[in-house]
DNA sequence: ACATCATTGCAACTTTGTTGCAAAATATTT
DNA sequence: AAATATTTTGCAACAAAGTTGCAATGATGT
């Protein structure tokens, strides 16, 4: 196991400077746990940071592959943090994520690792993305 | 195997009124053969359609079951023309997506089905979407 | 504490998506 | 085939989402 590390020990990691809008969201990504779209952010700091701000700070996190994104079929990425072994560039999140159609929350599944697929001839994955929609176990009655 | 049907009967089978904007569009799908953005479908029918027209018709087409959409992690879902199984509010596309990062077109990879994934207590899926990117067969050297 | 470098907020803008309503086109009835 | 009913379209106006440049503020290392 690995000890989890600090908002600003992470930031740090990453070569970035330490700012209370990067504080301010990595600690929302780490206590709710799940994924989280711009707008869920705008509203949970609400008027504590500028748009633009929200935005190349995720777009940093990215980046840094300290968060990465989920596809989404409703115009709306979200976002979800990187396990450890993500780099710079570099991320390596083949798990499965669970958007719930009822109180919309995306779970990121580590849990299950995504199949290898075996591609056509002349095709070359280099990323695999699997998201799961239904009802999560919350929801279900 | 199944006779291919034309655009009119397409429509007419959907119960819908044959149009010339739904033509159109229907067409691009069909002679395209991948997947189109709603910007790419602005663009080739240039100045052709409102875009408030172009909007309302994917949507009446994904109602109706005519096409899908395809998930991205890059705020622009593609659609794509369903199978012939899939009807009003019931879609059965549980083929693969692989989008190329050089090129940029979105196949849909009828040939590999989705494998069967085992959720955790709780969850049920209702739909399966699984987007493989990297390199096609035409980018490769 | 100071200088340097990175980050933030503001303003202005572009792109993307939505809604109401009148005009036009399609379908239906006689 | 013409008249009526129903749908669809385009326009305008708007709302939401995302981007860019630049000055001011804040963080970092010596």
């Amino acid at each position: 196991m690995h000890t989890k590390l600090s908002i600003i020990d992470t930031l740090k990691k990453h070569q970035l400077s330490v700012t209370d809008a990067r504080k301010n969201i990595l600690s929302l990504f780490s206590e709710s746990g799940n994924a989280l779209a711009h707008a869920n952010i705008e509203k949970q700091s609400s008027a504590e940071f500028d748009r633009v701000t929200i935005y190349r700070t995720l777009q940093t996190f990215v980046e840094k592959g300290i968060i990465h994104t989920i596809p989404s079929s409703d115009n709306s990425v979200k976002y979800a943090l990187c396990k450890d072994e993500c780099a710079a560039g570099h991320h390596h999140d083949d798990h499965i994520h669970f958007i719930c159609d009822f109180c919309g929350i995306t779970y990121c599944l580590d849990q299950i690792t995504v199949p290898k697929i075996k591609l056509p001839n002349g095709f070359k994955a280099t990323q695999t993305d699997l998201i799961v929609s239904g009802t999560c176990n919350k929801c279900e009655q």
